[in-house]
DNA sequence: TTGAAAGCGATACCAA
DNA sequence: TTGGTATCGCTTTCAA
């Protein structure tokens, strides 16, 4: 067993709080008996204060929360995520802090228990679907925390992007090129449902915030072209990955008249689509939404939204809240990058 | 301020105990009486157990540690990095685990501070170079670890490849090619070199075990066709990124007599090098290390290693370490994958 | 400059 | 099934 702070004080033959002030507060002692209590504890293999109990006493961790829908290997699968990551570990990084990450099981009692026993000072809600849920949870805590979902209550802190209008513009571009007959890929578009074609009678049908405001943003362009909601073809996809949007897209090869070309609310399930269309001999145009690098070799037209300024601009949020409360709500810009995985339509 | 256990104890009438046991152990008290409980403290705003409080008095946290010796952001900027968290990250899920990231500063005494300061149950060390100080400094919290580069005493956990003959492997496919003039690229060469071309009379004189390594491996293959050391150019990168990988093979310009190949001790790198050389219409031979997702479609000659497998293995072995000492170290396999950035030696 | 005492918030043993 | 009590390891006024 580790020797605690107590024996220490005892060996050297002070009391525990010039020992707790030897490490905490050297000022608070003279250096002499300050380094005399250093070399006892070492010679004695005492490990400095344990974290835990010093948190305890002192009110607060030194450690964010980074909360996933998803599983937690999945929030690397991502190159999106990955990029938040990045800037939320560069913030966390600058203020000294560590980043727990905190994976979310699928089931609401155990997401609500994974927040309830994560030991943290705040969260980054980075995706979640059941977003009411969870922040709810944080705020029973009363941790504070930045989301990026589809923005909620003006008075929470929020970093994100116009959704609906970034979605949009990539749409626009499709319908500009002449292409009336397309495809929507997603995951989460709606819970329990088998990957491939799904009915889905309203948009406002769909649970997940992001996902509902990109395909939202999607029907706005073709519904300025005389385009409805019926007449879009919605793919779902099993998960956010290159595989399952491969696979999704499978689907398409069964319809009498296939979709000239295929919206993607993500760059991987878009590089997964250019997989199989390609892979099949097909031109089908297809966009993607967030610009990681791969979009790029592989000229995938996409939106590029700052992912790593995301993930940056939301922990330092939660790190300096602002007083002002105009200031709790961050727009980050998006830009449509056109490449080569979009072209006209086809004569028909 | 939230309420307390105790509060919710007093409020309801019961022990603190009772209170407790109605969150943690249901099997404990009746249901009626739980369930009571469980609303006065909802209805109270009682966020449940404190999770710092808990992990003191249970003496383990739930939570393990990731080390890097890089800034942390770095950690992201590589994909080999991110397969390795991937997997750590499989391993944690399954084990109802968190991961806390954390940050090391540059400075020792900082390093061992956050190393001190970390709220976990164990670490994972991925690649620190003063490994020493760093592996000491858990030790001396009397904390499990798994270690992941060049294999230190044995009784300590390990999860690695054997990265000389790796490289060798990789440094011999070049050899049966015909190249004799070759430049190895690598970051952490020297402690503060400038990037570029670095004199290191001694493969020794490395201190970063890895790089040390690795070179060494690579220096196998040439001393084993008559070329030895001092004949070999070696480049220094700022860090392990695409760029500095790209900055430093530019010094091979001003070489009377360049290169007929690079050897990388990362794909990022070799990817940089490859952006530098292609893009100066030169066609000389590059290999990388790790075979990270990029080095396919850019048709990277690499030794792959398996990323994920170490990151899970490792993990795995700080939640079941095995009773048998043997079982200590596992050593995992790798493989050279040979594409098209490799080619036959030009004719001198 | 140093020490005494009071918690921080919860858990677990053991007795009732 | 429920409660009393000791304790986890440390920090922090406040007084000496």
């Amino acid at each position: 067993m580790k020797p605690t702070l107590r024996a220490v004080a005892e060996t050297v033959g002070v009391s525990r709080s010039t020992v707790s002030n030897a490490y905490g507060r050297p000022d608070q002692l003279s250096a002499e008996l300050r380094q005399r209590i250093l070399d006892t504890a070492r010679q004695m293999g005492y490990p400095g204060p344990n974290p835990t109990a010093r948190s305890l006493r002192r009110g607060f961790v030194g450690a964010i929360g980074v909360l996933f829908t998803s599983r937690l290997s999945y929030a690397f699968t991502d190159p999106f995520a990955v990029q938040f990551l990045t800037g939320v570990a560069e913030a966390a990084e600058h203020h000294g802090s560590s980043l727990l990450l905190v994976p979310l099981p699928g089931d609401l009692v155990g997401a609500r228990k994974a927040v309830e026993n994560a030991a943290v000072d705040g969260f980054c809600v980075y995706c979640a679907g059941d977003e009411g849920e969870i922040v709810d949870t944080i705020r029973a805590r009363g941790l504070p925390f930045v989301t990026t979902s589809a923005r909620p209550g003006a008075q929470d802190l929020w970093v994100g992007i116009d959704e609906r209008a970034a979605a949009r513009s990539a749409a626009e571009h499709l319908t500009g090129l002449g292409h009336r007959r397309v495809a929507l890929l997603s995951d989460d578009v709606l819970p329990d449902t088998s990957p491939g074609l799904v009915r889905v009678s309203d948009v406002a049908d769909v649970p997940h915030p992001t996902t509902r405001e990109r395909l939202a943003g999607f029907a706005d362009a073709f519904a300025a072209v005389g385009v409805t909601w019926p007449e879009l073809t919605i793919l779902a996809a099993a998960d956010n990955t290159r595989a399952a949007g491969a696979e999704a897209v499978r689907a398409l090869a069964a319809l009498p008249e296939p979709p000239t070309a295929v919206l993607a609310c993500s760059d991987v399930l878009a590089l997964g689509a250019l997989d199989t269309l390609r892979g099949a001999g097909q031109s089908s145009s297809v966009t993607g939404f967030d610009d990681i690098a791969e979009a790029a070799s592989a000229g995938l037209t996409t939106v590029l939204q700052p992912g790593v300024d995301k993930g940056r601009r939301s922990a330092e949020l939660l790190f300096d809240p602002p007083s002002d409360t105009e200031a709790h709500q961050i727009l980050l810009p998006t830009t449509l990058v056109v490449r080569t995985s979009t072209g006209p339509a086809p004569r028909s």
